[in-house]
DNA sequence: ACGTTGACCTTCG
DNA sequence: TCGAAGGCCAACG
């Protein structure tokens, strides 16, 4: 099914990414085919539907750190779930291993 | 239709 | 390695 609007490309690249892995903004945005929309991944992301159970706390910035500063609920919510997969945290860094390069 | 905002990225010092 | 500045483009008011 081809999706035409390039918010659902963007939910099927975060949804491919497989698990105990993640994905930089540009890499998920290059892969939806739009290199320069890096930042609007992040206002999809932001505007993501409840109950969508797309693994947006798999997708990190370039700097391989969440996205959110630290004392934000939602940065340790993220951390906590990318542990529990397996991702390796170096401090507030993550391995970044990515899926495809 | 215009200006500002933003879960970003890259380059320069 | 870290910090500041510029660039990029869609969504929002």
């Amino acid at each position: 099914m081809e999706q035409d609007n390039l918010n659902e490309r963007i939910w099927q690249v975060v949804a491919a990414i497989p698990k105990g892995k993640v994905a930089t903004y540009g890499q998920v945005a290059a892969l939806a085919g739009a290199p320069r929309h890096a930042r609007y991944v992040g206002t999809v992301l932001k505007r993501l539907p409840a109950g969508s159970t797309l693994p947006w706390f798999r997708v990190l910035n370039a700097r391989g750190e969440l996205s959110f500063p630290k004392d934000s609920p939602a940065y340790q919510r993220q951390r906590e779930a990318l542990e529990a997969e397996g991702v390796e945290f170096i401090g507030a860094r993550v391995s970044l291993v990515s899926f495809g390069v």
